[in-house]
DNA sequence: ATCAAACTATCGAATTATTCGATGGTTCAC
DNA sequence: GTGAACCATCGAATAATTCGATAGTTTGAT
C-alpha cells in the first residue's frame, strides 16, 4: 500500500469518476484504474461499483473511506512535523515555559535566524515537567524553565536570575502601609518558600494571583502592592506609577537552560546557548 | 511511502537494530537500510542515529513514531473492517481503562452482540492518555475512562459515579482504630485531592497501593483499612469480612465516556452509548 | 596492536511494480 | 445507429525495490 493509493481512492470517492480523479491527480486514467485494482486485490473486495456514469462506493468502500481519511491525515501531519523545510540544513527544537516566552524566546528567535539562517527553528511552550520529559526523550534540543528536574544525561545551566522586588502603588506611607493591600503573586515553589521565611506571620493576603503578569495588571488598576520582577517594575517606578518598598527583602528567581549532554550538533547547540545567554542578559 | 516502510521503521524503533529488524521482517539488512533511506530522503532528515551497537531514534524519528503507529494501526483496522466476515456490517471499536474492564465492558459486550448482531466488536484496554489519542486519531469509536482530557472534536459524557467508602477488617474498635493499619489506595488525582482535604493531618500511611484491586486483596489477606468502591465492599461486609467505618467521609470517582462528535454511524454509536449507560447503572 | 564480532552503508544485477498510451468494451442519450 | 462518457486491459517503458556480496565502521577481547 502506498500513500498514492489512499489519495487516489479518496479523490475518486470525492469526485465519483476515475477520469476526473486522474485529471486532478495528474496521472492517466489507466493509472487510477491500476491503483484501485491494487487496493481491491489487497482487500479481496471491490471498493467501487462501476457504472456507465462513473463509480460509487461499495459498502466495503464506505468503510474503508473513514480509515483512508485517517491515514491520509496522519501522513500529512507527520510530513508537516518531520520534514525539513526546503533550504534548511537542520532543525533546532526549543521548548520554554510560557512565562519565559516573551521575555526571552521572542528575542532569541530572530537572532538565531540571523546567525544560523540554514537552521529551521521549532519552538514550543509547555510546563517544565513536560519539557523535561521531551528533553529526555530527545524530542527537544533545549529547554528553558524555572524549575528543572535533575535527569541523567541532561545538563542544567543557570541562565539568569530574575530579581523580584516589592513595589506598591502608594505614594505615601510606603513602608508601613504596603501590607494593607498586599497581593500575593505566586512565582513558584522557591518563591513561596522564601516568602514564608521572610514573612512568617503574614496572614493570608486578601488577593493572591497565580500568574505574574495578571498580578501586576491588577495592582496597577486597583492599587496594591506585591512582588514583581525588577526589570518590569523599574520603568513603572520611573513613571511614578509604582514605588519601591525599600526595606522589604528582594527575592531571586533563577531560570535554567536544560540540554542533552550528547547533542547531535555540538556547534549549533553552543551557538543557541550563547545566544540564549546573550538574550538573558538584556532580559534580567 | 509504502506501509512496508512504516512497519520497517517501527520494527527498527522497537528492536534498535537494522539486522534484527531485517530478520523479524524476513528481508535482508540491505532492504531495511534502503527502506529507511527512502523515508529519510522523503523527510530530508535522518530518523535514526547509527552507532556501533545499533541505532537510536533521532528527534525527528521520535516525532515520526507517533504518526507511524497511528498509520500502521489504521491500516490494520481498515483491513479488518473491509474484509469483515459475511453477516457483519461494521466494526465498533471501544477502548477502556483496565479498571473499568470487568465491571463494565464484560457486561456490555454480550448486550451489544445481542442487540446488534451484525456489528463486530473490537475492544481494547489502555491508559486514558493513550485512549484519548486513539480517539482523536479515529482509531477508536468510544473510550471509557476515569480521567479524560478535553479535546476538540470529542464529546465527554459522565457515565457513572462510583462511591468509594472506607472499610476495615477490624471487627471491633472500628471507629478509633482504623487509622492504625490504614492502606492508602491511589484512586487518581481527584481522590488524592479529596483525601488530602478530608485528612489533612494524616501522616504518610505505611502502605500505599497504586492499583485498587491490589489494595483490597492486601487488606483482605493481611488486615487493614482503606477506601474501596462501595459496590465491591458491600458484599464483603455482608460476609462479615469487612466492616464499614461509618463516620468517615465517602468519596466519589466519576467515570466518563468519550466519543467523536462526528461518528461514522450515529445510530450505532447511540445504541452503544445507551447500552453502556444501562450497564453503568447496574455497575454503580 | 591486532583481531574478531557486531554493526550499517553501498553497489550492481535481478526482479517487481508502476506508469503511460493505445485500444477495447460497455452503457446511455439522442 | 451513433457518439459521448465511462472503465478495463494490454504491452512496453520506466522506476522502485530487493537481494547478495562487499566495504567501512566501532568496540572489546586478547
Amino acid at each position: 500500500m502506498k500513500i498514492d493509493h489512499i489519495m487516489t481512492f479518496l479523490e475518486i470517492a470525492a469526485c465519483g469518476n476515475f477520469n476526473r480523479a486522474a485529471d486532478n491527480l495528474n496521472v492517466t486514467q489507466s493509472t487510477v484504474s491500476a491503483r484501485v485494482k491494487t487496493l481491491e486485490d489487497q482487500f479481496g473486495r471491490s471498493l467501487f461499483t462501476r457504472s456507465h456514469s462513473g463509480v460509487e462506493l461499495t459498502s466495503a468502500g464506505h468503510h474503508f473511506k473513514r480509515y483512508a481519511i485517517g491515514i491520509q491525515r496522519l501522513w500529512q501531519q507527520a510530513h508537516q512535523e518531520v520534514t525539513l523545510p526546503k533550504g534548511y540544513k537542520t532543525v533546532l527544537a526549543l521548548g520554554a515555559q510560557v512565562s519565559l516566552w516573551d521575555r526571552l524566546i521572542l528575542k532569541w528567535m530572530p537572532r538565531m535566524r540571523e546567525k544560523a539562517s540554514d537552521v529551521a527553528l521549532r519552538v514550543e511552550a509547555d510546563y517544565s515537567s513536560s519539557l523535561m520529559r521531551q528533553l529526555s526523550d530527545g524530542l527537544l534540543d533545549i529547554g528553558v524553565m524555572y524549575t528543572p528536574r535533575q535527569i541523567p544525561g541532561l545538563v542544567i545551566d543557570n541562565l539568569f536570575e530574575e530579581t523580584l522586588m516589592l513595589a506598591t502603588t502608594r505614594e505615601r506611607d510606603v513602608t508601613a502601609g504596603w501590607l494593607e493591600d498586599y497581593v500575593f503573586v505566586d512565582w513558584g515553589d522557591e518563591f513561596r518558600a522564601r516568602h514564608g521565611e521572610a514573612f512568617p506571620d503574614m496572614e493570608t493576603p486578601a488577593v493572591s494571583v497565580g500568574l505574574g503578569a495578571l498580578g501586576l495588571q491588577y495592582i496597577l488598576e486597583n492599587g496594591g502592592s506585591g512582588y514583581f520582577p525588577t526589570r518590569v517594575v523599574e520603568p513603572l517606578i520611573g513613571q511614578g506609577r509604582l514605588f519601591p518598598v525599600h526595606d522589604a527583602p528582594s527575592a531571586s528567581r533563577p531560570a535554567y537552560v536544560v540540554y542533552t549532554a550528547t547533542p547531535k550538533d555540538e556547534e549549533l547547540l553552543q551557538l543557541a546557548l550563547s545566544e540564549l545567554r546573550a538574550v538573558a542578559i538584556t532580559a534580567s
